[in-house]
DNA sequence: CTTTGTGAACAGATTCACAGCG
DNA sequence: CGCTGTGAATCTGTTCACAAAG
């Protein structure tokens, strides 16, 4: 009784596919079997294929996948055909970076609000946009049409300004704050901890040195 | 023949829990049981109780965990009791976002490093320290004992990157750009791409659009 | 009586291996 | 023939349910 047929790692991968495949293109490649995307990605020829066979029958027997198709299709199923509108919560060091980063646009989305509580940060321009209110978030995504919200916002008001998004009709939040923020069942919400991160990292360095005193 | 006896999943909720006992502790709670652990991280208590399992018997069985006890067993199974030392190599944006982040000391690392391969940035202080040139990342890692390395240069530099920071001698590298780097068995890597973050989110979106038109 | 720790059952993901198709 | 697509086998992770411990 999963909502969607594609499991959620292979949803996870299909990013990665998506980039090997524009590579491809650059590289005037115009057919690559289910091997060489695994080279590309790091994984194994099996896997490619399972997860590919989820999205449909996009391959020729004996020959591999039309790299332009496929990556129509990528597009289609990643539902970044017309750029997704992304708004940026939260204008600190992290919130700055990601709103002057270049590549979103050719990944498929589109940086269209900046939202910031500091009075100071409100009313500052980037790209012919400016910051605005957090308290203005209902009028602020309907009028932008807003599709995925990016959480940079201190641990301690993640949960306020979260409740704040889903009241303004969001259904996807990236969430940077290294803390859990609670949402309704239809909101999906992904985790970047960057500190996180390095902990697992972290981790594997103790392994390795665990076993180095044996 | 797994190297560590921790499952990787497990290893990647560690530091959620870790994060959740800091917050029962600072709630002056002096015992948790794995539900109330569960609910914090969203989790449910067997899970917990299991992953927990993995790292050794730290509760008592009808009182549930000592907080501090288990706070002070995770940072030593995350190998964080002293702070790991971070470099930071690509000093753009991103770079110069992660460099600032006030968090990092109080999850266990240290930045004591930033390096570039751009002029106009070597030499740019930052907290009593400067940007150094990419070009002497050897001798930089070595003196500075850098135990992580930051990769936050542009995807086109990344492998080539990658490779002078592996015979620098770092076992482990968080990699931002949005390309796989290639990497010894020896050295770990994890892959924090938000464009490839931001595809999952905009793959749920669209699985919600598909459902709404039927 | 409560809550851990853990085998056993279950669910989900990966890999194998080959039938099916171009 | 070569490579995809896919059932079947395997492996990994999660959940259940209860004996063991305080």
């Amino acid at each position: 009784m999963n909502g969607s047929q594609v499991p959620s790692t292979t949803v996870r991968r299909l990013p990665s596919y998506l980039q090997a495949l524009l590579s491809a293109q650059v590289h005037r490649q115009s057919v690559v079997n289910s091997l060489q995307i695994a080279e590309m990605v790091g994984s194994n020829a099996a896997q490619v294929r399972k997860d590919l066979s989820y999205l449909g029958e996009y391959g020729t027997r004996g020959v591999g996948y039309d790299v332009d198709a496929l990556v129509a299709h990528l597009i289609r199923w990643l539902g970044i055909e017309e750029h997704r509108n992304v708004a940026i919560v939260g204008f600190g060091r992290l919130g700055s970076a990601l709103q002057g980063y270049a590549g979103f646009a050719e990944r498929g989305f589109r940086v269209v609000a900046v939202l910031d509580d500091d009075p100071d940060k409100i009313g500052r321009p980037f790209d012919g946009h400016v910051v605005q209110a957090i308290g203005d978030v209902e009028e602020i995504f309907s009028a932008a049409n807003v599709d995925i919200a990016v959480l940079a916002v201190p641990a301690a008001v993640a949960q306020s300004v979260t409740d704040a998004i889903v009241a303004a009709g969001v259904k996807a939040i990236l969430n940077f704050a290294p803390t859990r923020v609670e949402v309704p069942d239809d909101v999906v919400v992904r985790h970047a901890d960057v500190a996180a991160e390095l902990q697992v990292l972290a981790f594997h360095l103790s392994s390795l040195e665990r076993r180095a005193n044996d």
